[in-house]
DNA sequence: TCTATTGTTTCTGAAAAAGAAACAATTTAT
DNA sequence: ATAAATTGTTTCTTTTTCAGAAACAATAGA
């Protein structure tokens, strides 16, 4: 049995303080999460938890395990890191997480591309994860919408779209065209709420900002629906031209209030902050560095 | 397949030069040393090694990670001995070295003893293996003859037995009795080369010490042939009282020179430097300070 | 009380690990 | 120079191990 593995294990259990919990965290069985720390137990030559039926508490020994345990894998890690570091050609499995919308719009284009350079490089695409714990799920990089507060992570910008309030023109003659940024608040406003902020729409004005709470019959965490259900005539969104661009194109959606100025919603790129790079994140960020500002704004969703 | 074990095969064989000469070292097949490096280079996505089919150089990547693969092994055998230094009762396997003189006559009982006490440990003895390198053969404790130089490995001296110059009554009726160290030159000198200084009996007198370089019909790296030969009247020998007590007891050997004070045999036990030190060495340590003193000169082999 | 969840054990099919033998390539010995 | 030995690798077979499903006892919460 793979001791680093076991180590793993045994680090992730002690973390979620349960063997179901680190089992789930790492996608095991309960039954090899036992049986992993067992085989630690074994070799060691003691307890490294106290189990009383329910209740998971370290040993004091496997508090003193738990440290060096956790160093070791770290070096390991990075031992592997600095080894494919020196890698130049992208190779084994990129890990991405991204919105649904611009995942499926450009970076999952770009990702098709960037294979086709890379023979040896594989994808794990993840849409819409909550990304809360990039390195915890052990994600090379995410494509994130709209400012940036995690400072443990390194962010690119890639580019930026301008954002556009809109409906579709049933709608229009249905509850009249809002006129300024105040008139929302009558009006259905269908939300996308994994862009902060959120349910609020801030537009500029000489007198500063104006910040609008809105509300309407949908909101989702994903562009999709709401864009769908704005061309039904449910309601105003507001999305990024690389979305609604195309719609309004062909007159299914109809921008409102463009003279007021919105704040061009940022494209970043994420990643952990890592003394060694490895190839495949490293020439993929390059990559999309160049791709992305060049496809961004000319798209949109059919 | 163990990740940890495949780095120490690496390891191993980059220090041996040769894949089979560290399968050998480690006591594995050729194959399988073949196979433990390829599943890295596999993982790693690169050679370790340039094989020219016969001889074997690291890759620039290969010696940077072997580097590191080196620390790490020495983090996770620390961290190990970290916690088994933790525990209070011996167990696992001890394994010690020792002359096979001493070996048979003390060192064993005393495990035999010790081993009574602690169900938990098993014993792998290795009798006089050549000891070069405690170290590398993962020998925890090695029982040592005479004068100590290796300052690598701490060393504990544990009893000191008096040397008897003897030989057979018959041997002296045939060949007279050695009346100073001198005469010993036109005598056949049987000796034991394990321990040091080999050749050479060295006795204290008032005037300095007096070096006789000996010679004989029969050199052995034991005690054990030597003594028997010794007793068959094929010559003389120097031996430590523990193993020819009893045969000056019964007269079957009888000492001489006995004006002429031999350097006491030191008996050390040596154990590598380590930061931590496990219960059964550090017991077993502990059990032998006690225990050896006590039967040394008081037995010898019938 | 009943239900859900926990840690562990048992069982079974699948996967792998390890070495023996065979092989080509190459060095060393005779 | 020829033979013998040694090297790294591959193939093949046997044995061992691994991993999860299911079952189980124990416990916490509703």
């Amino acid at each position: 049995m793979d001791k680093l593995t076991s180590m793993t294990v045994f680090a992730r259990v002690a973390k979620a303080g349960s063997f179901a919990g680190g089992a789930r965290d790492l996608g095991i069985s309960r039954a090899m999460a036992t049986k992993h720390v067992m085989q630690l137990e074994g070799y060691l030559g003691t307890r490294l938890f106290n189990r009383t039926t329910r209740s998971l508490s370290l040993t004091e020994v496997g508090a003193s395990y738990l440290d060096r345990c956790q160093q070791v894998l770290e070096d390991v890690e990075e031992m592997e890191a600095a080894v494919t570091h020196l890698q130049t050609e992208p190779r084994g499995i990129l890990k991405i997480s991204a919105p649904q919308g611009i995942g499926v719009t450009h970076i999952a284009p770009a990702l098709s591309e960037f294979l086709k350079l890379h023979p040896d490089l594989a994808v794990d695409m993840i849409l819409q994860g909550n990304m809360s714990d990039l390195v915890d799920e052990g994600i090379d990089m995410a494509i994130h919408l709209g400012a940036i507060d995690d400072t443990s992570m390194i962010a690119r910008k890639l580019a930026s779209s301008p954002l556009a309030v809109c409906g579709s023109p049933a709608y229009f003659e249905r509850h009249g065209i809002p006129l300024t940024p105040k008139d929302l608040v009558n009006h259905s406003c269908l939300v996308n709420w994994s862009i902060p902020p959120r349910d609020q729409w801030v537009f500029k004005s000489a007198s500063g900002d104006i910040r609008i709470k809105v509300s309407g019959r949908i909101m989702a965490n994903v562009a999709d629906p709401i864009r769908v259900a704005s061309i039904e005539g449910l309601g105003l969104v507001m999305l990024p031209r690389y979305i609604v661009g195309k719609a309004i194109e062909k007159g299914r959606l109809q921008a409102v209030l463009e003279d007021y100025e919105l704040q061009p919603l940022e494209i970043h790129v994420i990643y952990p902050h890592r003394k060694y790079l490895s190839a495949k994140v490293r020439k993929f960020l390059d990559f999309l560095q160049v791709w992305l500002p060049q496809r961004i704004g000319i798209d949109g969703v059919e």
